[in-house]
DNA sequence: CGTGGATTTGAGAGAAATCAAATCATGTGG
DNA sequence: CCACATGATTTGATTTCTCTCAAATCCACG
C-alpha cells in the first residue's frame, strides 16, 4: 500500500541520511492514504490543526502567507519526496497555507503513525528532524535573497536552487526541468511584482543564461546563472553530511 | 554545574512543552561548559563543523549571512533561553555565522550529550525539535516581512515580535525592553539601509508609537504598533500547543 | 471563435538606496 | 578634565530600482 508512495520519500532520505534496512521497511509499512489534488488547491490552511502530514509523490506544492492587505508571499516550493507540512507534527496550529502548484499525488500519514515510527526508529526520527532543518536552511537563504539581492539576481538564485533540488531527485535532463509556475507566482516567491518578473526573465534570456517557456526552464549556462545569482549550494545540505 | 545555565532553557521549554520531572532533571544534569563572550564576536562561522551547541544564558546573539558583494543579512535574533545553533546537531556544516550582539554568557553542550539526552528522553527530543520548528516559523514570517512589507511596517513588525518574545521570558517592563542594537544592525535584519532605518524609526516616533534611545525600546502603543506592523503573533507559537 | 488567464511592453510614480556631510555620543590618553 | 578619535545617528540631495497603471498581445480551451 505505502510502498509506491513512500518511495519518493525514501529516495530522498537515503541521499543524506544513514538508514538501515529495518528503517526503510518501517517507512515502507507506514499506512498511507493517497489522494489526488488538482492544481491550485489548498491542502491545509492557516489556522488548521491537521492530524496528518502529506508526502508529495508527484507534482509541486508551495507554502504561502497572505498579508493584511492581501499580498501573498510564497515561503517555499516543494518537490516530490518532500513532506511540506511535517512541522505540524509538533506545531499544532498552521501558521501558513499549503497548496498545490500543479496537480499532485499526495500521500497522507497520520501524526499518530509518525510519532510511533519516530519512537521505534530513532534513525528515522533524526532523518525527519533533519529534513525540517534543511527546510529552515532554505528559509534562511530566501530571507537573504529577498532582503539583499536585486530582482535579476534573485531570480537567477531561485532558478539555480530549483535546478539543484530537482537534479537531486532526478527530475532534470541536461539542465532543463519542468515546473509549471506562472510569472505571478514567481513574483510571490521573490517579493517582486509580476511585471518586474517578466522584465527580469527577459534580462536573463537576453544574457543567454536561460530559456523559459512555460512549463519548462532550461538553464543554458548553469555556471553563469549561478554566478549571476550569487548562488552557492551548500545551504541545501545535499551532500551526505558525514 | 549545569543548573544555573540550563534554567533559562527549561523556563523556555516549559512554556510550550510537556516535560515531566525526570525530563527536567535530565536537562539539569547535562554537562555544560560555560563561557563569556564579548559583544560582536563570532561564536561559530559559516563552514565550521561544530561539535557542540550553545545555549544563551544571558545577552543577545544573531545569525547572519554575508552576500557575495559584502552585504549582510541577519536572519534571526536570539534571546536568553534559546539554542541558536541547535540545527548543527543534524546539519553538520554551518551555512551561516552565529555571533554575539551584546556581551553574552553562553553554555556549550556537546552534540554527543545532546544525542544521548534525545535518545533517553523522547519528550525532550520532541521539545528540542519543536524549538527548531518555531525557529523556522519565524524565518517564514521574516521572509514575508522582508519580501512584502514597506520599511516602516517591517520595523513595527520586528519590534512587536521582539516585545512578545522578550515578554515571554520576562525581560520587558511595561512595554519596554533593553536591546542594544544599532540602526545598521536593524537594517541588516530588515533588508534596509541604515539611513532608511533612521527615517523609519523617526516616523514611528513621530506617530507616537515608540520611543527608542539605545539601548532601550519603549512601545508606547503596543496595539497601535502591532496594527502598524500588520503583526499577528500566532506564528511565534508561544501558547502551549495542547 | 470567443473568453479569461498569462505574458509582454510602455510610461509615470514611489520607495528606498546611495552619496555626502553634520551632529552627537562615548571612551581613551594626555 | 579636556582634546581627540571613533562609531552612531541625523538630515539633505540625488539616483536607482521596482511598483503601479494601462494596454496590447498571446495562448489554451470550451
Amino acid at each position: 500500500m505505502a510502498g509506491p508512495f513512500a518511495n519518493a520519500l525514501i529516495t530522498k532520505l537515503l541521499v543524506t541520511n544513514n538508514l538501515d534496512d529495518e528503517d526503510v521497511s518501517a517507512i515502507l509499512s507506514l499506512p498511507i492514504r493517497s489522494q489526488r489534488f488538482d492544481a491550485h488547491t489548498l491542502i491545509v490552511r492557516e489556522g488548521d490543526r491537521p492530524e496528518e502530514s502529506c508526502l508529495i509523490a508527484n507534482g509541486f506544492a508551495f507554502r504561502s502567507k497572505t498579508t493584511f492587505d492581501g499580498q501573498r508571499q510564497i515561503v517555499s516550493l516543494h518537490i516530490p519526496g518532500e513532506i511540506p507540512d511535517l512541522q505540524s507534527l509538533h506545531l499544532h496550529v498552521m501558521d501558513h497555507d499549503l497548496a498545490t502548484l500543479t496537480p499532485c499525488f499526495l500521500g497522507f500519514i497520520t501524526h499518530m503513525d509518525l510519532r510511533a515510527l519516530n519512537g521505534a526508529r530513532p534513525n528515522v526520527a533524526a532523518a525527519l528532524w533533519r529534513e525540517t532543518l534543511v527546510d529552515a536552511s532554505i528559509f534562511r537563504e530566501w530571507i537573504v535573497n529577498v532582503g539583499r539581492r536585486p530582482g535579476t539576481v534573485r531570480m537567477a538564485h531561485l532558478l539555480s536552487e530549483l535546478r539543484y533540488r530537482l537534479e537531486a531527485i532526478g527530475r532534470t535532463t541536461d539542465g532543463a526541468f519542468e515546473l509549471p509556475i506562472t510569472q505571478l507566482e514567481l513574483g510571490d516567491c521573490l517579493g517582486l511584482s509580476a511585471v518586474h518578473v517578466n522584465r527580469v526573465l527577459k534580462e536573463l534570456r537576453d544574457e543567454g543564461l536561460i530559456q523559459a517557456e512555460r512549463p519548462s526552464f532550461r538553464l543554458l549556462d548553469k555556471a553563469g546563472l549561478e554566478e549571476r545569482g550569487h548562488f552557492e549550494p551548500s545551504y541545501l545540505h545535499l551532500s551526505p553530511s558525514l
